[in-house]
RNA sequence: CGGGGUGUGGCGCAGCCUGGUAGCGCGCUCCGUUCGGGUCGGAGAGGCCCCCAGUUCAAAUCUGGGCACCCCGACCA
């Protein structure tokens, strides 16, 4: 079936939405793929869905290929499902409540549903299963953006695996990381798949697959030599040299007036930033103040500390700081107060200018083992002159799309939902599991971030709406709209899908929709070229144009 | 949730400070013209000025309250 453009609704913009910034928001809207809804709501227009498609087939084939079984569940789900596992508290997490005053959530995961089902898993002879759904999610996000980056309703292909043992797990996580190599490598791709933070509920391992772009929620952290990706968050980088001044035998009292900034202290002592340190009290959930204490030019990883603590935290409130310290935020140290001190690596060796918990004073020649016992750990952000932690070259800093994440969660939801199957040895036990899934709309978002150029997109062939889009540069003139109709017939024949420009527009506007749209490959019948009996053909990459004598088309398709 | 900003035809904006019956560009309709990178000319259609209340002879404009949306941050299975 040819599509012929004068008879479908693509909505091109000439502007973008004023309050765009991300370019695949501004290009997926300008070029009639999306329109939003409300905040972080968004429809997909014929041809967004078109693309959307096409990557869930991708995903499909994939999934099937590892022998997931596809199936549906719903998205208005009981809420005691989500009470079971303790589940039900989470802000983002959607409620409503029926007319008999049953409350459900709209769920944003389904490791509960999922699991729901698998109770009805006897025994280990039924494993594993790999189950999996197109779905979708909601999520109440506080604050959506960037047009398909974050929003509060999407589609998520999520899948599980159900394992009698680690060993299971380990097999079936597997299968699915090497299913999304293939899967975002066939959407065209570029990729890093990381270790990644597991989450306080998470299980053992993690990883996130992140796609480089110029907008994203994540940050991509790599190495020049590609020995190593990380995560932001969990990322190890090594941080340069402490630049450090004398030493002393042991700390000094030094007035500060009025200094409660690092800049402002290595300012007035002359020294370098890398030779102070920075406190952060904080307060876990259990109420008992931690210090987080890392040096004064890198920042804390409040991801790293969450997994050093275990549990949950948020920063101390003044009057906190001031009750046990005795000194406000800017002035505090490790020494001479009753807290537990978390110090970060870099803190090891060297002496440091630290607060003194007295306002307007600090002290300095601080030295971690001799002047107080920390609790060492890699608590620091990484940041740009970092080196990498395997072969000591220089580490990258990209912003990054979150296109898929796979874990295992272990028994996490088998165990409060009573999901257990008997064992060969004779034993009743949780199923081991793990979660999968893939945001099209982000693959979608990311396809578009890292292929564009300033008019419009270039979707790689995979995920493009159609093949080859048609210009017929007719100006009303039969013969020329029917020979380009010929050349689609015959693309279509083919099995190519072709995308028709028949309208009554005049030819700059058409080039101008078609940049926008970003089609692979672009043929121009018009008169010009039709006189020698000849069509202009070309890639929108840019990397080939030419003009080939009209039944020579399907070759030169065939070739591009 | 904290900070900043914006709500005026479909889209992008001006008007608001200094109240006086709403304007520009694009798009849309019709006529003519043109037809290989968003032609040109003419004639038109289209607006609860986010909502509510107040001040005033008079409110897009001033005041109060609310809502929505965007950006930065916090948050992010």
């Amino acid at each position: 079936m040819i599509a012929r453009q004068s008879t479908l609704f693509i909505p091109t913009l000439r502007e973008a939405p004023a309050d765009a910034e991300a370019v695949s928001h501004k290009l997926l809207v300008r070029g009639g793929y999306i329109r939003q809804v409300s905040a972080g709501v968004w429809t997909y227009l014929p041809l967004g869905w078109r693309v959307h498609q096409k990557v869930v087939q991708i995903v499909r084939e994939e999934q099937d290929a590892i022998g997931a079984q596809e199936m549906l569940m719903p998205v208005l789900t009981p809420l005691e499902l989500w009470a079971q596992t303790k589940r039900d508290y989470i802000e983002e997490l959607f409620r409503l409540r029926d007319r008999h005053g049953r409350d459900y959530v709209l769920p944003f995961t389904h490791e509960e549903t999922v699991t729901f089902h698998a109770r009805e898993i006897q025994s280990y002879r039924q494993l594993p299963q790999m189950l999996y759904h197109f779905s979708v999610k909601d999520r109440d996000e506080p604050r959506p953006r960037g047009g398909l980056l974050r929003v509060r309703e999407f589609i998520m292909k999520d899948a599980y695996s159900f394992d009698r043992d680690e060993a299971g797990l380990d097999a079936s996580f597997r299968k699915q990381e090497e299913a999304y190599h293939r899967t975002f490598q066939r959407c065209g791709l570029t990729f890093s798949a990381v270790a990644a933070e597991s989450g306080v509920m998470g299980g053992k391992e993690s990883i996130d697959f992140l796609a480089p772009s110029g907008s994203g929620e994540n940050t991509l952290v790599t190495c020049e030599n590609g020995d190593y990706a990380a995560d932001l968050e969990i990322a190890r980088g090594i941080p340069r040299a402490s630049v450090q001044p004398e030493r002393h035998d042991k700390p000094q009292k030094i007035e500060t007036p009025g200094v409660t900034t690092i800049e402002a202290l290595a300012e007035l002592l002359a020294i370098d930033a890398s030779a102070t340190s920075k406190a952060m009290p904080v307060v876990r959930a259990d109420g008992t103040l931690v210090l987080g204490l890392v040096r004064g030019d890198d920042r804390l990883s409040e991801s790293k500390l969450l997994g050093v603590l275990g549990s949950d935290f948020r920063p101390a409130t003044d009057y906190e700081i001031r009750t046990a310290f005795g000194a406000g935020g800017g002035s505090l140290g490790p020494i001479g107060v009753d807290v537990e001190v978390v110090a970060d690596d870099a803190l090891r060796e060297g002496q440091y200018v630290a607060g003194a918990n007295r306002d307007g004073w600090h002290l300095r020649g601080v030295e971690a083992g001799r002047d107080f016992e920390p609790r060492f750990a890699d608590i620091r952000e990484p940041i740009e002159g970092d080196t990498c932690p395997e072969c000591g070259g220089a580490l990258r800093f990209q912003t990054a799309i979150e296109v898929g994440h796979i874990f295992k969660f272990g028994d996490r939801y088998s165990r409060p939902l009573e999901a257990r199957f008997l064992d060969e040895d004779g034993v009743e036990k949780p199923f081991v599991g793990g979660s999968y899934g893939i945001g099209p709309g982000r693959v979608m978002a990311a396809a578009v971030e890292q292929s564009h150029d300033e008019n419009g997109i270039v979707w790689p062939a995979p995920i493009a709406p159609y093949h080859v889009h048609v210009l017929a540069l007719h100006g009303g003139a039969e013969e020329v709209l029917a020979e380009a109709q010929k050349v689609a017939a015959a693309l279509d024949e083919e099995g190519y899908e072709v995308l028709l420009d028949d309208r009554d527009e005049r030819p700059g506007e058409k080039f101008a929709d078609s940049d926008l749209i970003g089609c692979p490959i672009r043929i121009i019948v018009g008169k010009r070229s039709l006189e020698d009996g000849s069509v202009d053909v070309r890639r929108r990459d840019g990397s080939d144009e030419g003009r080939v004598a009209a039944p020579d088309v399907l070759k030169w398709v065939g070739q591009a």
